[in-house]
RNA sequence: GGUGGGGUGGCAGAGCGGCUAUGCGCCCGCCUGCAGAGCGGGUAUACAGGGGUUCGAAUCCCCUCCCCACCUCCA
């Protein structure tokens, strides 16, 4: 059983299915003006592993991410760069795909946008107007927390204090400082009618539209970002309960944030490193080994030789793979050493399997998950290296190995079958020079590999080769 | 000011009362045609500071000092 802390209890707790095997889980996801950079990365990593790590357990995850499609921020970019507000959160969309994609990272089962859930939007608040929760001024339509008394449970805020901290802005129509936007005025592009007037959303209304839409009034998991504690997530439990008088997320999981020389990685503080521009630089592995690397509920720093120390954790684990694959055409070795290898390496790995399953289950404890799948790694590596793996030892080690791996979402670069066969075929010619030494030659086509991401070690009577990704 | 989370070896990061975490980096040696991986050894006494509790504390209690996030849009 999954154990994860919950923001709203303040402790860490098993994550319960509801109807048999099913955990319905919602993320907020990006609002879609720019490019989507690590600070995101993490937070959806973290939740991708999340769901990976349920889905291996056997769960059957329903899994929904939003985008927010229509929001000031948009618009104002938009007006910048003289494009249609809409036209821009598609480009960027069609951008955050190849991002995440490129980090190999599950598609949800749906990705909602706010601006094609509109009149959900007008169901949730019509019904929280009937019920007195909401009320009209000329700006727009505003929740009134002092309605819902327990408004504040999630994000352990004080209402006094908060309206003592004065950074709320003053309206004097509001019949409370605190009372959010649940529908905005405006005439201008992007708005749409409804039953109050033309206007737009409210930022916080679309996730407890979307979230209620597709996963139900009351579903397991809910999270994001920690910055998104207060006041998003607290406003979407005070909507969504009031209106359905039930429990909205059972759990809710918030993610840490990347900061950069102690500072939040943000796009406001230009200090922002884009994922295009990291997954080129490191790949898919190495940012998703970095991301994973610290406790999901602490800051991680972002930093250069964070990303240099992920990289060589993920050669490591690249290494055993490809030792494992090649291995799988050695015939078995005969014998009782034979045999003592294929027990030892067996005993070593479904003991780190088995350590790894029970830190992750742990509230998600990947730094000390991905130690104990590195015992595997290492023990691989270790007989590799005295040429002691063959086809038994590869089919022992790879189901537990590739369960780890799907898990922390880990692969090796694709390899079509042209470039093996021209792989290989370079590979066979180096070897005829070597056992000719005609080593210069020999190194040239390893050089010539090499600037291509394909890597070779010679073994005593073979050579294999590895495509770094 | 409020709320939540922290301060551990060159760096990152576990540890939740007693047993070398681990990874990276660096140095020496072995192995290798050279590499890579691996192996052996090393990298001064690691735990913010001060008091306690205990046979025993990085781990529990008290005090002090720092750091971060949120309280405004934010993953």
């Amino acid at each position: 059983m999954m154990r994860l802390y919950n923001t709203l209890t303040g402790r860490v707790e098993e994550v319960k299915p509801s109807n048999g095997m099913v955990i319905r889980m919602y993320l907020c996801g990006v609002t879609v003006y720019d490019y989507s950079h690590i600070g995101h990365a993490r937070t959806i990593i973290v939740f991708d592993v999340i769901r990976r790590y349920l889905i291996h357990k056997g769960y059957k995850v329903k899994f929904v991410q939003n985008f927010t499609d229509v929001d000031d921020k948009i618009i104002k970019a938009a007006r910048e760069k003289g494009v249609k507000p809409l036209e821009l959160a598609e480009h960027f969309i069609e951008q955050y795909f190849k991002d995440f994609d490129g980090l190999n990272v599950l598609r949800a089962d749906h990705y909602p946008r706010a601006t094609e859930h509109i009149e959900d939007m007008h169901r949730i608040i019509k019904g929280l107007m009937e019920k007195g929760y909401a009320y009209r001024t000329s700006k727009g339509i505003y929740f009134h927390i002092a309605k819902d008394e327990d408004y504040g449970k999630l994000s352990k805020k004080q209402i006094d204090e908060l309206k003592a901290g004065a950074r709320v802005e003053v309206d004097e129509e509001k019949l409370d400082p605190l009372d959010f936007a649940l529908w905005k005025f405006v005439d201008d592009e992007p708005s749409w009618d409804s039953p109050w007037g033309r206007g737009r959303p409210g930022w916080h209304i679309e996730c407890s539209a979307m979230s209620m839409k597709y996963l139900g009034d009351t579903f397991e998991i809910h999270g994001g970002g920690e910055d998104l504690i207060f006041p998003h997530h607290e406003n979407e439990i005070a909507q969504s309960e009031s209106l359905t008088s039930k429990e909205f997320s059972k759990h809710w999981v918030h993610v840490g944030m990347v900061n950069v020389k102690g500072e939040k990685m943000a796009k406001s503080l230009k200090n922002i490193e884009p994922i295009h521009s990291a997954l080129s630089r490191w790949g898919a592995n190495t940012i998703r080994l970095y991301c994973l690397s610290a406790h999901y509920r602490k800051p991680l720093e972002y930093d250069e030789t964070l990303l240099k120390q992920a990289l060589a954790v993920w050669r490591d684990i690249e290494n055993a793979l490809y030792e494992l694959e090649h291995a799988m055409m050695i015939p078995a070795r005969e014998g009782e050493e034979g045999r003592a290898v294929v027990e030892e390496l067996k005993g070593i790995v479904d003991e780190s399997f088995k350590v790894f399953m029970d830190r992750m289950d742990d509230d998600l404890d990947t730094p000390n998950a991905i130690a104990s799948l590195l015992t595997s790694i290492k023990a691989v590596n270790r007989y590799a290296g005295e040429d002691m793996l063959d086809v038994n030892t590869a089919k022992t080690v790879m189901p537990r190995l590739n369960d780890m791996l799907f898990i922390l979402g880990l692969k090796r670069a694709e390899v079509s079958s042209e470039e093996r066969a021209r792989i290989e075929e370079m590979v066979k010619r180096r070897s005829m020079l070597r056992a000719e030494k005609r080593y210069k030659e020999a190194d040239e086509i390893r050089e010539m590999l090499r600037a291509e991401g394909i890597e070779l070690v010679d073994h005593k009577d073979r050579t294999i080769w590895k495509k770094l990704s």
